[in-house]
DNA sequence: TCAAGATTTAGAATTATTCTAAATAGACGG
DNA sequence: CCGTCTATTTAGAATAATTCTAAATCTTGA
């Protein structure tokens, strides 16, 4: 599943991902997504925003959560709601978990998951598992020093 | 860790684990808690609230914020994010981990019979892990019994 | 009994997200 | 190219979720 390198680049993927869904590519999309490629450390949908006017200053609010949710639903950014606050968008669709930080709220991406199987889980009879989320809390490197 | 069965009757626990973190047991505290574990279906602070009220109709929708903080606090409740919707609250402190159906939005408890801690996932240098939280998305029984 | 501090409360304020309706863009058939 | 059709974008209003504020109330313990 890892060993064979078959991936197209990433960029016509978003093409090709967005048609699959019955959706187009739009410069407002291609915007946000390169957004998020250009700095993964899982803004919110606010800080999008910001940095997608830079490139693009008429683009709106509105059309950034349209982007986004049109991003997430073919796959190619994932959500990520760790606490009370704003969701986060990832970009990195590998097989990854999320580190929080409880302290300052930064998020880390952890090339490292846990199976169903690892965590023991077993799940009821009827239930259909399409996808594991796992996150991890506790405190950043910068933060783990200061506690001390 | 488990074998041992030191733990008190989980109601005399509410006023020791309030009283650990400097907290006060407090009627509206002691409402909001049994509100959770009378019904587990991971309500929202506005579902706690309108269930709150049938027994305490002066309570307010900020108390019932301040008691779920309160309760979270000092490690009586668990606070559950699954989506863009409203956050859930959990008073199943045992180890276990939660099943958003995707398509109504129920979540149910999963029991995990390993501590995820014990899955071996390896942070980098410097991270200090204090709990992992495991979401499963999918479709619950009746759902799935549906989509077919 | 009193002072200090914790908690509750109503309501305002803020933040996050969704909705609405009009404008625009772009694909497609002719 | 042209006009039509539909998807998408847009501004702003509306709603939902949460936090804040300041005053009232309660509790504790000198
Ligand atoms: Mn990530
Ligand atoms: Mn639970
Ligand atoms: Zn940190
Ligand atoms: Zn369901």
């Amino acid at each position: 599943m890892n060993a064979v390198a078959t991936k197209p680049p990433p960029e016509n993927d978003l093409n090709e991902r967005l048609a699959h869904s019955g959706l187009r590519l739009t410069p407002q999309r291609q915007q946000v997504h390169e957004v998020l490629r250009e700095k993964m450390d899982h803004p919110t949908a606010d800080q999008v925003f910001l940095r997608a006017k830079n490139k693009m200053p008429e683009i709106s609010m509105a059309t950034v959560y349209n982007c986004l949710d049109a991003l997430v639903k073919c796959g190619m950014v994932r959500q990520v709601t760790l606490d009370r606050g704003a969701t986060r968008f990832c970009p990195n669709m590998q097989d990854h978990s999320h580190f929080y930080c409880d302290e300052c709220g930064s998020v880390y991406d952890i090339l490292q998951t846990i199976s169903p199987a690892d965590a023991g889980i077993r799940l009821p009879r009827g239930f259909r598992l399409k996808n594991i989320e796992t996150n991890l809390h506790g405190l950043c490197p910068d933060c783990a020093a200061k506690a001390k």
